[in-house]
RNA sequence: GGUCGGUUGGCCGAGUGGCUAGGCAGCGGUCUGCAAAACCGCGUACGGCGGUUCGAAUCCGCCACCGACCUCCA
């Protein structure tokens, strides 16, 4: 490819060339969800977009070890002492072991990220198995001197890791306005600075969950999981680190400081951050109360949705605004998004039946090329996608003649296709045809009926006809005639 | 209050200093017995006010509004 994939860098706020630490390896890791809850259209966004990045470097050949993490120990819910695990409320609330809803929320989320044909990552470490990995990481920057042991629990020195090391890179926040704006928390904390996050927390023995460590029985903090275990399968530095806009600060600044607290280097060498679902322009959050949940999305069961939408409806409806957009749900936006995806597969339908020319009145090769320059900057689907419907728009105009195409062109056209819609964009024909692969015997059925209709119509008894063809589009088969015959498809 | 981002046609959403995506909806036409689908054509949008420029919706300034983060959050 002549251009080069570019990929917007939080941190330098600029598009950069990806270069990969080792060539032809990308290491790349995702914040994963925190399985205290059903997934709901927020989680979509980040697996959809680090999918498509993962199956788009797959495409341009580089082995990719794509990591995303379980979040099974809650963070507290608060920064006060007697701060609650999410996690573990939620388990007291249900009377069930934390571990069981760990379970029961981590199976959810696998089946809906299946469902929206996500691939899985290389690796999928969960927090709870990697708490010896997190007690390292805070001693060695306890060492370093970053961090220090208070009433059991251990705390990163932001004040004076903000001496050595630029603490808001990634936000673009200045410590100084951080401690002037932090507002004032009832109890004396037994921080140092209100800056200052926990890298180790004391728990008594009214939590459920908790592990031995040199300064306390305790929890591992918020931020450590991330930290631990990217270096453990990725290495101290790898390519990319993904997430959601809403982790940018603190998670990922903690995240900084904490490789530079422990390994003295920075781990990263590109953040990349997909941006939020609004809803009503509103972020789409667990604490808001505003969120749908995929199954509800999928099912139709919530008093926002007019109907159900399908997983591809909702993985396409996310793949037509850029990643880094807010994206606004509403109907009349899904509906939009289902519309077009039907539109854009049977489009795809049609490609192996067209009909080859002896010349081309098309230019594939500028679409192909179209498509692909938009993928290699910064993942640009929609423009993509653009570029993609008017293949659309051609494959129908072929299809009905008013446009030609070349045996040449039409195979070339129809491997891109298939290679982009499906292997890249990773999205499914939802539709399969269950008029082949469906019932014989229904088929024969309204073959027959559809038969006696022509007859009807070459015999100008159109009462008849349209007889037909309303009462089978009430039962769900919509007909559409053709020239030379007919054509259905059962909906629903 | 601080930091960051946004404001594009009926809706959703790209993008660019001049050649003015795309989807959905709408209108007109072709096709059809009528439809449906498809195809063709149409609507010339970029928050407001200034400035830079031959030319800005695109660059700069100010203002307004909206949102995110500053506490866990995809």
């Amino acid at each position: 490819m002549s251009q080069d994939f570019t990929i917007y860098n939080t941190l330098s706020r600029k598009k950069e060339i990806f270069k990969p630490i080792t060539p032809g390896y990308v290491g790349m890791y995702v914040c994963g969800p925190t399985v205290y809850g059903e997934a709901h259209l927020g989680h979509a966004r980040p697996a959809i977009t680090f999918d498509l990045l993962f199956r788009y470097l797959r495409h341009l050949g580089y082995k990719v070890r794509y990591v995303r993490n379980i979040t099974d120990v809650g963070h507290l819910v608060d920064d006060a002492d007697e701060g609650e695990d999410k996690i573990e409320k939620k388990a007291r609330l249900e009377q069930l072991e934390p571990m069981e809803i760990v379970q029961q929320y981590t199976v959810g989320y696998h089946k809906n990220m299946e469902q929206l044909n996500t691939l899985p990552p290389s690796i999928e470490p969960r927090a709870t198995g990697h708490i010896m990995e997190q007690i390292d990481a805070v001693k060695r920057i306890v060492e370093q001197g970053y961090g220090y042991e208070a009433e059991g629990s251990v705390y990163f020195d932001v004040e004076k890791y903000a001496k050595d090391h630029d603490y808001g890179k990634l936000s673009g926040r200045k410590l100084e306005d951080m401690l002037e704006n932090t507002r004032e928390l009832e109890g004396q904390s037994e921080k140092k600075s209100s800056a200052d996050f926990a890298l180790w927390k004391k728990a008594d023995h009214t939590h459920l969950m908790r592990w031995e460590a040199p300064w306390s029985d305790g929890v591992p903090g918020w931020h450590m999981e991330c930290t631990a275990m990217s270096t453990k399968y990725l290495g101290e530095t790898f390519d990319i680190h993904g997430g959601g806009a809403d982790l940018k600060f603190p998670h990922h600044e903690a995240e900084i400081a904490q490789s530079v607290g422990a390994y003295g280097k920075e781990s990263v060498n590109y953040w990349m951050h997909n941006n939020l679902i609004t809803i009503n322009g509103q972020k789409m959050g667990k604490s808001l109360g505003n969120f749908i949940t995929l199954n509800e999305l999928f099912s139709g069961k919530h008093e926002l949705l007019e109907q159900a939408y399908s997983p591809m409806t909702v993985r396409f409806f996310i793949l037509q605004a850029h990643y880094r957009s807010t994206l606004d749900f509403s109907n009349e936006a899904l509906q939009a998004a289902q519309k077009g995806f039907d539109r854009l597969m049977k489009a795809i339908e049609l490609l192996p039946g067209l009909k080859a020319s002896d010349n081309s009145t098309i230019d594939v090769d500028k679409l192909i090329a179209d498509t692909w320059s938009a993928m290699q900057d910064d993942l640009n689907t929609p423009v993509a996608l653009a570029h993609l419907f008017d293949g659309v728009k051609w494959i129908n105009a072929i299809h009905d003649g008013h446009q030609k195409a070349t045996q040449a062109d039409l195979t070339k056209l129809s491997d891109f296709i298939n290679q982009f819609v499906f292997d890249v964009l990773g999205l499914t024909n939802e539709t399969e045809k269950e008029q082949s692969s469906g019932d014989d015997k229904l088929n024969e059925v309204i073959t027959l009926l559809l038969n006696l209709r022509n007859e009807a119509k070459a015999a100008k008894d159109y009462a008849t006809a349209d007889k037909i063809r309303d009462q089978l589009k009430e039962i769900g088969v919509v007909v559409k005639d053709k020239k030379d015959g007919f054509e259905w498809e059962i909906v629903e």
